[in-house]
DNA sequence: ACACAATTTGAGTATACACTCCAAGTTTGG
DNA sequence: CCAAACTTGGAGTGTATACTCAAATTGTGT
């Protein structure tokens, strides 16, 4: 038989629990009481939906690292400001994912651990993407440097919304522009 | 009647083995049962030196970050090199508290909460040092201008040392010169 | 209304953790 | 060489954690 719908919905409540413990205390504060309590539910029914805990949080992690992508398909006709774009409404639009998406990096565990690696997977990923970006923009940049370019680029944007991390009062967009601005345009070739 | 010989070297293994436990696992890996293994102490031992396991935690977590600062009397003669090259050299030569440095923010647990605090006024101390250092080298550039621009080449140096502590392959000094050469350089006024 | 699968419950298990306690041992100054 | 101060070992405490399970309850297609 098919599942009933009042399984369907405790999932929900379950995974929009974990989102929410996630994002307001990381790692740390997800714990399956804390889960269980805020979704009102007890800890069989989370066993009978999820094989661990580590299962929600990847869940909720994936989710967060997936919303910061804006072409997920990868069309290959994004440009680098495009990128940097969907990086920081990203930010603006979903705090909530966003703080998840850095407090997965931030937070130890050891289901963060694995999260720990989906997050260099994906920033390897990201990397590549912002590089294409970055040549099919400038044809003298070679595939070297513009992979350099595009890991200054992304070490710089997730610094930034690290200290955002560290402090929500941080004006992260405003910095990204302005990191963007700095990092990506072409110096003028002045004299060589 | 002062301290005895073996508690102060007892002392000194337990900060040694906290010290390698955080640098190689983060907060997480620094257990009491693992500190006091490593350093071949019983948990008696440790409470009779240490009030706390955050005790140790801060002490070494402090050190790290002592260590980063090139001129801790903050005399004010320093260039922006000077501090980047400070920042660079700290993780060549020291891996390991730099490691700490970088995990003590990175991960979680309620001790590593105040050590995150710490790095956040830490990261505001250098802001100001930077910005200081940024004023002095370009008269042209007024306080506000240079906070910002202190604010986004340090927040880029975090994320790339955040970016080699998820990969230890990653070849911080050079793109943390390169960091600093994009962002600090002030932009020729081209026409305005 | 019925059968029966899906779901829920909540007490219970095992484990890990930081930390305590104190008797026994060691170091030190006088 | 003594006694006081300090240090140590290691069993033990309390608490939190993730996770299990059998019985009770609920939802759904027929």
């Amino acid at each position: 038989m098919a599942r009933y719908q009042v399984g369907i919905q405790t999932e929900a409540k379950i995974i929009e629990a974990t989102r929410a413990l996630l994002a307001e205390g990381g790692m740390e504060a997800a714990t399956l009481k804390a889960i269980c309590d805020r979704a009102e539910v007890r800890s069989g029914s989370f066993y009978n939906l999820f094989d661990s805990k580590e299962d929600v949080i990847i869940h909720v992690v994936r989710e967060s690292i997936d919303a910061v992508d804006p072409d997920p398909d990868h069309a290959g006709t994004d440009t680098v400001n495009d990128l940097v774009s969907a990086y920081i409404r990203f930010f603006e639009e979903e705090p909530q994912l966003a703080k998840v998406y850095v407090m997965a990096a931030l937070t130890g565990d050891s289901p963060t651990n694995g999260a720990r690696r989906r997050f260099l997977r994906h920033h390897l990923r990201r990397v590549e993407r912002f590089a294409d970006a970055m040549a099919r923009a400038d044809q003298a940049l070679d595939a070297e440097e513009s992979e350099v370019q595009a890991e200054l680029l992304l070490g710089a944007l997730d610094g930034l919304a690290f200290r955002w991390a560290l402090d929500g009062d941080f004006d992260f967009a405003t910095y990204a522009e302005l990191a963007s601005d700095k990092l990506v345009q072409v110096p003028a070739r002045s004299s060589d």
